[in-house]
DNA sequence: AAATATGCATAGAGTAAATAGGTATCAAAA
DNA sequence: TTTTGATACCTATTTACTCTATGCATATTT
């Protein structure tokens, strides 16, 4: 969800990603790269995002990734479906 | 963490659990067995909880679980660490 | 020249959930 | 009266994911 949300902003290769997950959550995530890859892998697999490898500004050649249509339809059903989840487990925590 | 939470309220066997779960959060969750017994299991093996075999009103036999000092302490843990996720998770979705 | 940061990825171990069973008692309905 | 549904316990197997560890390669900084 937090891949596919990130990736809506722009597309971004595998270790942008870290980067940009652990500093727009203020350093409360961290996401590990040996979870990431294979999850990126599974997406792909999914259809849920291209990746396209590409040269970089600083002429490193690096996988880019981008969000497809079956992505976003996705992102929006596991969004709806983990805000139930939550409203569930926070009523059971605030009882 | 909902178990946790639960037996704080007041001690409760497997299946009256499974219950309250899914009535505190209106039905948004169910709680397998196939997941909570293990679940209970291995939370007696930390230490976190009590059981008991006791006599139910019905007459039936069943296991009632209580929550510990060291499962108390737990709980508050595990639920600071759940905040501070949750928050990180809301921090990169709302971006 | 060496260390650090950037960038890709997989292998193996460990953990947990979901699925699918299996047992038994009790109450109510057919 | 039998059989269905609810109550109550539990385990075995499969499936899935995360974490740790590791490997490779290039660019930049010290």
């Amino acid at each position: 969800m937090m891949i596919l949300r990130s990736l809506k902003i722009k597309p971004m290769h595998g270790y942008a990603l870290v980067q940009h997950i652990q500093q727009t959550s203020a350093d409360l995530l961290n996401v590990e790269e040996g979870s990431l890859y294979p999850a990126l892998q599974r997406m792909l697999k999914a259809g849920w995002l291209d990746a396209q490898w590409q040269t970089s500004s600083t002429n490193r050649r690096v996988r880019t990734y981008s969000i497809t249509a079956a992505g976003k339809k996705h992102l929006v059903e596991e969004t709806s479906r983990f805000e139930a989840m939550l409203k569930g487990i926070q009523l059971v925590l605030a009882n």
